[in-house]
DNA sequence: TATTGTTATACTCTATAACTATA
DNA sequence: TATAGTTATAGAGTATAACAATA
């Protein structure tokens, strides 16, 4: 079982990093949630389904998302050639635009905060979070 | 600047914690919002104002989700004693119990995903996401 | 029959604006 | 006048249940 030490590291780490996301988010009229979806169809194109099961999301919540984000231009919908029920999500040019820079800010926000660490700290770091994971992860 | 590396995997890591603490607030009830206020409220007496500040919310909706806890029994309102204007957020008994419970259950959550590494490791780990902290955090 | 996705419904979360009471 | 908090309102996020189309 991990220390109380641990597990409150990284709730505050969490907390920290949602905050800064969901500023950054705002900024663009982006929910978190949205944030998220941009950032996984950059290299995938994923189904409705599947996409719902990997934020952990009911289908018919999918649906609404992607209905706004389609709105918006970020994402369209594209009929699957394979099978015919199924419906393809993927991200237009000005999606994957606004992706990059949501990415871009989220490192010049993190900056400030990392600056307490040097570059062989930042590596050991990034070692010991990609250790910490689960194989399906 | 932070590497893509490191940026990734904090982003992994936030993620995958808030699924972990939408999962185990689902299962009583509580969103991720409403866990983060009972956990906050273990050490502290806050008033409206502050609770909203700290969490980065709008005081409108601070009374919201204060209304529902306190509806709940997890929480309750306290008259101050040196300002009229002001209300204080007291946790109850039954919400210390569920917040204690829902600690508990996050240590069991999180011990398969940190088995991959030992003692030393973690607190190595502990040692590097405390570094990576602003002073007001 | 089972699966994929949408729609209808209801509730929570959230911010903005307008308000009351107190400082 | 300014601050603390509530209420009214509106939109987004969420799940459940019922449904249509396809497998």
């Amino acid at each position: 079982m991990p220390s109380d030490a641990l597990v409150d590291a990284l709730a505050r780490v969490t907390f920290h990093m949602s905050g800064v996301l969901t500023r950054i988010g705002a900024k663009h009229d982006l929910s978190l949630t949205q944030l998220r979806v941009l950032g996984l169809l950059r290299d995938r194109r994923p189904r409705m389904t599947e996409l719902a099961e990997f934020l952990g999301l009911d289908k018919s919540t999918m649906s609404g998302l992607i209905d706004r984000a389609e709105r918006r231009g970020l994402v369209k919908r594209d009929k699957n050639p394979e099978d015919r029920r199924a419906v393809d999500v993927v991200i237009t040019p000005a999606g994957l635009v606004l992706a990059e820079q949501v990415y871009d800010e989220l490192r010049r926000a993190l900056a400030p905060t990392l600056s307490g660490l040097g570059p062989a700290h930042r590596d050991q770091l990034v070692e010991l979070l990609n250790a910490a994971r689960k194989p399906s992860d």
